[in-house]
Order: structure tokens, then C-alpha cells, then sequence
DNA sequence: AACATTCACAACCGCATTTAC
DNA sequence: CGTAAATGCGGTTGTGAATGT
């Protein structure tokens, strides 16, 4: 909390400090040549310095944004093709909108390009799909406030809970410590490479749990440890290298 | 032609997390 | 270990172009 509130004194003073001196809005074509050529020339060492040694009027924070959406060289220029577009919905009902942990996955493409694509065209695209009675399942709506967010986070989120939800109907299975493929041909399950193994668990507060007679697999495991944010994007990280890595089939649960 | 609406995308804002000291 | 600064992320807003009336 107290965190919290130093970093909106922060922000804010950032805010301030930009009312006064810093330029905002579109950036001119001069603006991205000095940053492109400090960059280049020097890299970043901290995005707050950049923006000073490069004789820019903008906070660090603005130009980290610039480069990163814009200037950077490996950013690929090309519309978004069709199966890009399909990848974003795989990942996207993977993940969420983890738009980040999308773009990393998506080579030349930005987490910003992929959540703007993502709410101006696939969100429609799919909403209209829903209306015109197709099976399409609609994305799962996000209007989370950031307080919201925090909340999620607290608990740990539903993303466990979904990609719990979404093994155990599916062809995976998620044991602690063993995983296995049933191959819809033959019912005989096989072996797989090794499956990040899910060590956390979903209270905040296992001992509460059990205090309050919530006798959950996971209060009562041996295995129960504090589930953190970086545990949680960790797990998912690895959970979607895994199912990206077993095979196209596996996406589309 | 003039205005309104829609669309796509760039940039900003607030907050959480990580890093440095 | 605590604090401040820096960074990263996702939601939201602003803006210019395209399209419709």
C-alpha cells in the first residue's frame, strides 16, 4: 500500500514535471531520428537518461514507448496475416490478455500492436460471429479496473483456476509431478516432455483455508507454497511454451 | 462540399513489479 | 532491509484518415 501510494507521488510528479516542460502527443520525425541515432549509437542505459542525452523533451517513460512500438529495427512493418490473426486468438484464450506475454511469442510484433488488433478488429470480429448465431466462443471479456487487477492478483487469479479448469477437460492432464497425453486415437495414454509442474495454489492463505474447513487438495498439500505473481507468470510462461511445443491439436482447447 | 461517424493506431496514464542504492 | 527510482504492463484516450450521409 505504501508502495503503492509512492509510486502515483511518482507518477505524478513525472505527470507534473511533464506539464511544465515535456512534450507530448505525436512524435516528429525529428524527434525519432535522435532518439534512433542515441540508441544506436550509445543504447539504453536508462530510458530517463536517453531522453536527456538525446536532447528530447520527453519523459523516459515516453521514449522507452517509442522505441519499443515504433523505432526498434526488428519490428516487422507487415499487416497482420491470417494466421497471425488465428495465433493472437489461440494465445489470446491461453493467456488472456497478456498482451506482453503474446507479443513474446510473436516475433517482429508488439504487445501494443497486438492489443490494439486485438480490440479494434478481433474483438468484433468474434462479437459478430457470436450475434450471427456461430459457435465461436466469445473472448472472455476483460473490463478489469486496475483495482480489479490487483484483486486478481491477491487471489491468485483466475488463470490458474481457468487453465486448471480448461487440463482437466481437455487431452491434458495436470498432476503434481506426472502429465500424460491421452491421444484421441488410441486411449492409451503416452508420456510427454516434461510439464512445468504447478506448485502454488490459489489461497492466499492456505492455513485460513484449512482454519475455515476448506479441505481443498491444495490447502491440504504437501506442496503448498505462497503463490506469487512471478510463480503465477512463471507457470503460465512455461504452460504455454508446453502446449506450443506438443502439437497445433492441443491449441484449440 | 460540409459535417458526422467510424476506424485504426499511437500515445498516455495509473499502477505493479523490479532494480539499485 | 527499507526506500526511491526505473521499468513494464494493460486499460484507456486522443488523433488523423477514411467513409458515410
Amino acid at each position: 500500500m505504501e508502495r503503492r501510494k509512492r509510486a502515483v507521488v511518482s507518477d505524478q510528479l513525472e505527470t507534473k514535471e511533464d506539464t511544465k516542460m515535456m512534450r507530448k502527443g505525436l512524435w516528429s520525425p525529428d524527434e525519432d531520428e535522435r532518439l534512433y541515432s542515441h540508441i544506436t549509437h550509445y543504447g539504453v542505459g536508462t530510458w530517463s537518461s536517453v531522453a536527456e542525452l538525446a536532447g528530447l523533451k520527453r519523459s523516459g517513460k515516453s521514449c522507452r514507448l517509442r522505441w519499443m512500438n515504433y523505432l526498434q529495427p526488428d519490428l516487422s512493418r507487415e499487416p497482420i496475416s491470417k494466421q497471425e490473426e488465428d495465433l493472437i486468438v489461440s494465445l489470446q484464450k491461453l493467456l488472456g490478455n497478456r498482451w506482453s506475454a503474446i507479443a513474446a511469442r510473436m516475433p517482429g510484433r508488439t504487445d501494443n500492436e497486438i492489443k490494439n488488433y486485438w480490440n479494434s478488429r478481433i474483438k468484433k470480429k468474434l462479437q459478430q460471429r457470436m450475434n450471427t448465431g456461430g459457435n465461436y466462443q466469445s473472448p472472455p471479456e476483460v473490463h478489469q479496473t486496475a483495482g480489479e487487477g490487483a484483486a486478481d492478483m491477491n487471489t491468485g487469479g483466475n488463470l490458474q483456476a481457468d487453465l486448471y479448469q480448461q487440463a482437466a477437460t481437455s487431452k491434458v492432464r495436470v498432476d503434481h509431478g506426472s502429465t500424460t497425453l491421452h491421444n484421441s486415437s488410441a486411449d492409451h495414454p503416452r508420456p510427454l516432455p516434461q510439464l512445468p509442474v504447478f506448485t502454488g495454489q490459489l489461497l492466499l492463505d492456505p492455513d485460513a483455508a484449512v482454519r475455515n474447513g476448506e479441505q481443498t487438495a491444495a490447502a491440504q498439500s504437501s506442496l503448498c507454497v505462497p503463490f506469487s505473481k512471478s510463480h503465477e507468470r512463471n507457470f503460465v510462461e512455461e504452460y504455454v511454451e508446453f502446449l506450443m511445443s506438443v502439437s497445433d491439436e492441443l491449441l484449440e482447447i
